[in-house]
DNA sequence: GCAAAAGTGTTTCCGATACACCCATGA
DNA sequence: TCATGGGTGTATCGGAAACACTTTTGC
């Protein structure tokens, strides 16, 4: 048995999204090589920590550099150990090209967050090719172990949301109640009671009715609501 | 800017165990040096992981090792990864005379778990000279940041606590349903209604009576109940 | 005027809380 | 017989769940 001298940690990020009421996550296109051999692979936005950084410090500054996020709330959620989770052939061939202990084992420390999308301007840099919002139902396979961190950080979102008032976190500032219920919803994968939910949301004190109403439908148009933290109980609330 | 080439990373455990009325953490006082010199360290069991294993496996190894506690429930709760963590005196002191990258930065998996304290045969061995249960609010200075994953510890306990019948986990096969109460003010930190409680209890299905009493007090024997797991109903009872 | 989504109240059930006295035992 | 901790029942309140019709708008 020898110890572990040589062993990569790395943090990765699932940052989840909600739009045209769909659940996303944010993925990267790695580059793979210079023919671009049409091989593309999405990736959790995740990098090596350097050697003077806190794991948060790594989180937020890796997050920057591969898609231009910046200033979000970052939670970390689990680690990732395997010894041969960046071992299939196409993780090795990756690796190569980038890193430059490719044969290292690596343990990354995940992180999550929900953004509100249309607040934020997207770029990929570095090793990213490109910055994509994929539906979490659609989300094809991916580097590593990546598809694994997802579902655990899918499963720490559900948690959250059952526990804190974190939903209105990925609506625009302006949103309709329908639009939070979709939102609830399709996290816990039920259908609620409209009137119900209404009425416990109504209840919220940092929920608050705007003079507005939200138009461009051909229906009958629905009151907007924004939530107002200054005014957040949590006890009350939840 | 430097990537992390030689980083170490290790696990600790944060064990809880409940007697005489009290919550306590399992801690090993390390060995420090041939001359003892009366400078005891106390710490969590924790040690580096091997190149070839999970850090689960990992966790329950370095536990066992130390401890000789085994096949007990783990689970990851958090990773610490401050550069300076390990970085005090007397920690840099320890590591000089038992790691061979004395000066690696450290980055830490933690685990958690609670026992039945009289179930378990602890013997110390590797470089723990001994192993103590200490009364959670009477823990002194730990080595490196032990007093924080502690602290993070305890308030994932409270947490789960409040979420799942983990409690039971803590008592005797068989208890009184005032050992009950009392580990749940403990861990709460506040009084509660014996009546209140004694219904709620009893409405769980896995939590059955014996046909026995406590007795030894000279006092009116109580009624002693056992958990029964295969009647839990995780669904009902929370 | 009609299709489509927005919006609205009442009742029932259950868990949470508050509260004070009798019981069984060993000394 | 008494001191000590063990054990018991009821009433109230508030949140959760079930349930169906009317309203507003654009076309």
């Amino acid at each position: 048995m020898v110890v572990n001298k040589f062993i990569n940690v790395s943090v990765d990020c699932v940052i989840f999204g909600f739009s045209e009421d769909v659940l996303k996550v944010l993925l990267i296109e790695q580059i793979t090589d210079s023919q671009s051999n049409g091989n593309k692979r999405l990736a959790l936005p995740g990098d090596l920590v350097y050697e003077e950084e806190t794991l948060n410090t790594a989180a937020k500054r890796v997050l920057k550099e591969l898609t231009n996020l910046d200033n979000v709330f970052l939670k970390q959620f689990h680690s990732f150990g395997d010894p041969n989770r960046v071992k299939e052939e196409k993780d090795q061939f990756w690796l190569r090209k980038f890193r430059e202990n490719p044969d290292a084992r690596v343990i990354t420390v995940s992180y999550y967050s929900i953004i509100k999308m249309e607040q934020y301007d997207l770029k990929a840099s570095s090793f990213a090719q490109d910055v994509v919002w994929i539906p979490v139902n659609q989300v094809p396979k991916l580097a590593f172990d990546h598809n694994m961190i997802l579902e655990v950080g899918l499963q720490y979102l559900r948690d959250q949301i059952k526990t804190n008032p974190v939903m209105f976190e990925l609506l625009p500032d302006k949103f309709t109640l329908n639009q939070l219920q979709k939102l609830h919803e399709i996290v816990l994968n039920k259908k609620l009671d409209k009137r119900n939910f209404r009425r416990k949301m109504q209840k919220i004190k940092a929920v608050i009715p705007l003079d507005e109403k939200l138009k461009g439908v051909s229906k009958k148009p629905s009151q907007l609501y924004f939530y107002d933290k200054n005014k957040e109980d949590l006890n009350g609330d939840f």
